[in-house]
Parts: structure tokens; C-alpha cells; sequence
DNA sequence: TCATACATGTAAATTGTTACATGATTCT
DNA sequence: AGAATCATGTAACAATTTACATGTATGA
């Protein structure tokens, strides 16, 4: 249901996208929190015109068709954000990554928790760069907030862990 | 592979352990990054035990089977763990509702935000309790705390996003 | 004795990844 | 002419969820 969402989502904020265009959106937009490759994008838009909840609105060059949100596709976007569900359904190998550190030698886990820091550090700076270009406009500027606080927070994590695991070390 | 390291990971702290004890210890421990069903863990573990990673230890009462870590599937995970592999793949459904936010009427989003800071507080709470009760000892502290800060983050975004655009609406 | 927790599995369906496959248009 | 980008799809496989299915031990 979740990619469905998000295609619906990003139908309703940019309008009318082709399955290719909307494969370059989820790209750029939100790669952070979910992603998908065009192979489940394509079918899936099928799978919705199917039911009524995009429709093909034009064919253009090279087989490219673009679709639109309707009325019904709209309806079940709110509804479903509406319905709350605290299910948190959440699949972050990084963070999965983290966890199993405490099973390698301390030097090992120090080493790969540097890394992790070092990995933040440089998508902090990318992120930067996308909401200085958006200037703090735009539809994912929420999402881009949160996800920068999120690698933020992994960051500091990171590198606290490691202080506390090389203190572990010399005592 | 995430799942089967994950189970490999399980096994290095907890010890040898039944699906059973590795299902509770999932929803226990790495939940808030990575989540198993037991339909999932038990055919896993047979598979991996096909494969030489783990062995069955012990047969009980009630048909449990006890399984122990191999040398080759510490192996496995140590290799999996220094391969740093930056392909963070992650899916986090509670990120991508808060993306498609702004699909929202403003007051519908602020009531949606809402209701997420009280369930964050809920969860924070239940946390906290855990964590007196382990007294900062144990395998799971690390990601333990993670998760905290993890869900305090959010927790803030959540309510600092909902003034934000109450904000916006008065004005 | 009844509820709860222990304990394991399988089947079907859905979701997601990787690889395969094709061809048109645009820019250099 | 050749490379890059646009543009769409399918097939095979892997991972995950939901539902079905069964039975035992323990404690109130």
C-alpha cells in the first residue's frame, strides 16, 4: 500500500508525471524514507489505472504516457493518512548495521562506527545542498527536515558509541 | 542476507535460542529497525542450518529445538559486518506518511502530528522502563538508546512541524 | 478447567530486486 | 555516427506479510 501512497502523493503535489518521471521524483524526493526502481513503478501505475485510481491522461513521444491522480485516488491518499495506524512498519539496515556492532572485537566496532560518521557527514552535505537549492519551499521540505534531523541524530549516535567503546578499550 | 544476520547477531549475544526465543528477542531488541514475523524466522533458520550457519543444539519439550552459532556463521557475520557496503537500502513508513503530509489540509496535518507526538511519549515511556530495568547493562543498550533517540526526534519534529504550521494557518 | 504463554510450522499472496529486453529522441 | 537520456515493459527470484493450522505446558 505504502509505494501506492507515495505515488498518489507525488501525483497530487506535481501533477501529471509519466511512470519514468515518477521514478526520478521518488529519486530525488524521498530516496531517505522509501524507495523503488521502475520495475515496481511501472506496473504498479497499471495496477492503479486499473482501478480507477489514476488515469492515463495523454500518450506522448516514445510510448510515454502520463498519468493523473483522480478523484478516488485522492480520497484514499487522505483517508489512509488519516487513519493514523502507529504501526511503524521500518526496514533501516543501517540501523540493523549498528545493533550487531557488539559483536565484533571493540577495535573492529570503533572502526565501522567511524565510518558510519564519515557516511553521515557526507549525506548531511547533500541534503544541505538540496534544501539551499529548494530555499526552504517546496513539497518535501517537512520530510527533508526530518530526515536530515534523522542522520543527524545517527551521527551523533555513531560517534558517541565509538568514544564510549574506545573508553571501554583502555580501561 | 539483513535477516539472516540479524538471527546470526542474535545468537552471538543471546546464545544458542529457539525461533521461538529469537522471535520475542527481535521484537525486543531491534524492532524500531528491522522486523521478522516468526513465519519468516523459522523457515530462515532451517535454511541456515541447511547451509552449516547455525546447528540444532538440543531438542526440548513442545517440539523446541535450541540453536547454536557455527564458526562459519560467526564468520559470515563478521565478513557482512567489515564489509562496509554505504548501501543503506531503508523503508521507513512513519518517514514517508510525514512526506506526504503536505497532501493534507493544513488542520488535518497538525491533528495527524498531534496524535503522533502523544503515541512518540507512549513509546518513550515504555522505553524508559525497559532501560531501568536492564540498570545500562546488556547487549541491547546500545540500541536501546538508539532508539530513544531515534523516537525523541521525531517526537519533536513531529510537534515542532505541527506549531510551524499552525503558524501558517493564522497567518 | 480455563486462559495464557510456549512452540512450531506451511500456504498464498504481496512486495521488492535484479536482470533481461527493446526501442526512440536528442545532443555533440 | 555514437553516446546519453528518455521511455516502457517483463521474468525470475527473493523477501515479507497474512492467514491458516496444530498442539503442549503452566499457573491461577
Amino acid at each position: 500500500m505504502s509505494l501506492r501512497m507515495a505515488l498518489l502523493g507525488l501525483l497530487t503535489v506535481s501533477g501529471p508525471s509519466s511512470g519514468y518521471d515518477l521514478t526520478k521524483l521518488f529519486e530525488r524526493s524521498i530516496n531517505h524514507a522509501w524507495q523503488a526502481r521502475h520495475s515496481q513503478i511501472y506496473p504498479e501505475l497499471a495496477k492503479m489505472a486499473d482501478g480507477g485510481l489514476v488515469v492515463i491522461e495523454e500518450e506522448g513521444p516514445r510510448g510515454r504516457k502520463t498519468y493523473a491522480i483522480t478523484e478516488e485516488g485522492s480520497r484514499l491518499l487522505r483517508e489512509w493518512l488519516l487513519a493514523g495506524e502507529s504501526s511503524r512498519s521500518i526496514r533501516d539496515e543501517l540501523a540493523l548495521r549498528a545493533f550487531l556492532l557488539p559483536t565484533l572485537e571493540p577495535e573492529d566496532a570503533v572502526a565501522v562506527l567511524r565510518e558510519a560518521v564519515l557516511s553521515c557527514d557526507a549525506k548531511l552535505d547533500g541534503m544541505e545542498a538540496i534544501r539551499r537549492a529548494q530555499d526552504g519551499k517546496g513539497f518535501g521540505r517537512y520530510a527533508l527536515e526530518l530526515g536530515m534531523r534523522q542522520t543527524r541524530m545517527f551521527r551523533d549516535w555513531a560517534e558517541e558509541t565509538a568514544e564510549e567503546i574506545e573508553r571501554s578499550i583502555r580501561s
